[in-house]
DNA sequence: TCTGGCCTGTAACCTAGGTTAACCGCAAAA
DNA sequence: TTTTGCGGTTAACCTAGGTTACAGGCCAGA
C-alpha cells in the first residue's frame, strides 16, 4: 500500500528490510481526499507530513492580488511536505489536484526512524534535497525558457516521475490537471497555455485529451524542452 | 572565524557549545577565492561542502543556448552547498560574485556529526529547507511578479538576511553584483534590468551606486515587493 | 428538463519586457 | 600616455505573452 512509495525510493538507494518495515510502520493513517481540496495551508503548524500513494497534489504560492505559482507538483509516491517535518509550518499551500489517497506520517514517528536509522534519516534528507533540485529547473524553466520550452520541459519530466512509479502507459500518462492549472504551473494566461498547448499538439509532438496526456514524438519534444534529466538524480546513490 | 554562520544558525535554532563545537572542527581549511571564479561545475562529484564566511557566491544553471539563471544567491553565514553531501554531485554550477571567504567541511565529518549530534543533522536538514523555501520564493517572483516588484522583493529579501549576520548599516548594504548578474537573478535582460533600477531610483526607494545598495524608503519597497518575511523562517524553531 | 458554472477554444487588441545598437566613463594594461 | 574592455545608460523598435471578451460543450444539481 506504500509501495509505490518505496518503489521510487529503491529506484535510486538500496532499502534493507529492516529499513523497509520502518517506513512501513510510519504510517498512522490512510486518508481519502476528493479533488481540489486545500490539505495545507500556508502557516499552520504541522505535525505530520503527507506521502502521496496515488493521485496528484500541487504546492502553490499566491500573491496577495490572487495570482497563482504552482511550485512542485507531486505524484504517487511523493512525499509532499517532508520538509515541514523540519520546518514545521510550511511556506505554502498544498493542494489535491485530483482524487488521492494519502498515507499520514506523525512527525515524531519520523524521528524516531531517522534516530534508529541514521541511514534513512539521509535518505529523507536526500528526498528532500531532490525535491529543490526540481524547483531549481522550475526557476530555470520560469526565468529563461520560452512559453512552449516551459510546458514541454514539464510534460517531459513528468514523464520520467511517473515512469519510475510505474505510471506511465504507451507513450503516455493520465494529466488531471485542468488547463487553469497547468498555466499556474508555467508561469503562463490561460489562454496563452491553451495557445501553447494547441502549437504542441499542431507539431504533432503531444496530445492532451479527457485528461489522458499522449506524447507522439519523445525525441521531438525533449527536443523543444531542451530537456536533461540529471537534475532527477535517477542514477543509484550511496548514502 | 566561523562564527558568522552560527550567528545564521542561532537566530533560529539554540545551539549548545558542545554542538559549537563539533560544527567548528568540521572546517578542514579556509580558502580565500576571488571573484568570477567557478567554485564547483554542475556534475562534479563532491565530497566537501562550502561554507561562506565573507563574500558573495551564486547558485546558477544555464541553457544550452548560454541564457543563465541565478537560482539563489548565497552571503556569509550560508552554506552553499550543503545539499552536496546527500546529492553528491549538483544540478547547477557555484560562482564567487566576489572576493570569498570559504570553510571547506569535507562530506565525512558532516556524516559524524550528524549520526553523534542528530539534532544538529536535523538542523543542517531544516537548513537545506530552509534554503528551498527561499527558491520557492524566487519561482512565485520569476512566475507572477513584475520586474520592479521581483527586483525589490529581491532587495528586501536580501536587506533582512545580511541583517540576520550583521552586514547591513545605516539603512542598506554592500552588493557586489553587476547588473548583468542581477539580470540574472531576476530572469530580465541587462537593458531591462537597468530600466528597473532606475525606475525604483525615480521613485526614492533605493539608490545603487559603488556597488553599494541604499534602501531610502523600506516600507516603499517592501510595498512594491509586497514582501513578507515568514518563508525565511526568522523565529525560534524546536528541533 | 433546465440552468449555471466550469472548461476549452478563439479572436482582437495591448503592453511589459526583449533586442539591437549606440555612447560614456573609468580603470587596468600596455 | 594611449588603448582596450567592461559596466552602466539610453533610445528605437519589436514580439511573446497578457487582457478582454465571447462562444460552445459538458455535467451536476434544482
Amino acid at each position: 500500500m506504500i509501495t509505490v512509495h518505496l518503489k521510487k525510493l529503491r529506484r535510486r538507494i538500496e532499502i534493507s528490510s529492516d529499513e523497509e518495515r520502518a517506513i512501513r510502520d510510519s504510517v498512522a493513517e490512510v486518508r481519502h481526499v476528493r479533488a481540489d481540496q486545500l490539505l495545507i495551508r500556508s502557516g499552520e503548524e504541522l505535525n505530520s507530513s503527507l506521502l502521496l500513494l496515488e493521485g496528484w497534489l500541487a504546492r502553490s504560492k499566491d500573491l496577495p492580488g490572487g495570482e497563482r505559482q504552482v511550485t512542485e507538483l507531486h505524484v504517487a509516491g511523493d512525499f509532499a511536505d517532508l520538509h515541514g517535518f523540519t520546518l514545521k509550518r510550511l511556506d505554502h499551500d498544498v493542494t489535491t489536484l485530483s482524487d488521492c489517497r494519502i498515507a499520514v506520517v506523525p512527525h515524531e514517528r519520523i524521528r524516531e526512524i531517522t534516530e534508529k536509522f541514521p541511514r534513512l534519516g539521509r535518505i529523507y534528507w536526500f528526498s528532500t534535497n531532490m525535491d529543490a533540485a526540481i524547483q531549481r529547473e522550475l526557476s530555470l524553466s520560469l526565468g529563461q525558457r520560452s512559453a512552449i520550452s516551459r510546458m514541454a520541459h514539464l510534460f517531459c519530466e513528468l514523464y520520467v516521475r511517473l515512469d519510475v512509479v510505474g505510471r506511465t502507459s504507451n507513450e503516455g500518462y493520465e494529466f488531471p490537471l485542468t488547463q487553469r492549472e497547468l498555466s499556474e504551473c508555467l508561469g503562463l494566461t490561460v489562454v496563452h497555455a491553451n495557445r501553447t498547448l494547441q502549437e504542441l499538439r499542431r507539431r504533432g509532438l503531444i496530445d492532451l485529451e479527457n485528461r489522458r496526456l499522449r506524447i507522439r514524438d519523445r525525441r521531438g519534444l525533449e527536443g523543444v524542452a531542451e530537456f536533461d534529466p540529471g537534475y532527477l538524480y535517477l542514477e543509484k546513490q550511496q548514502l
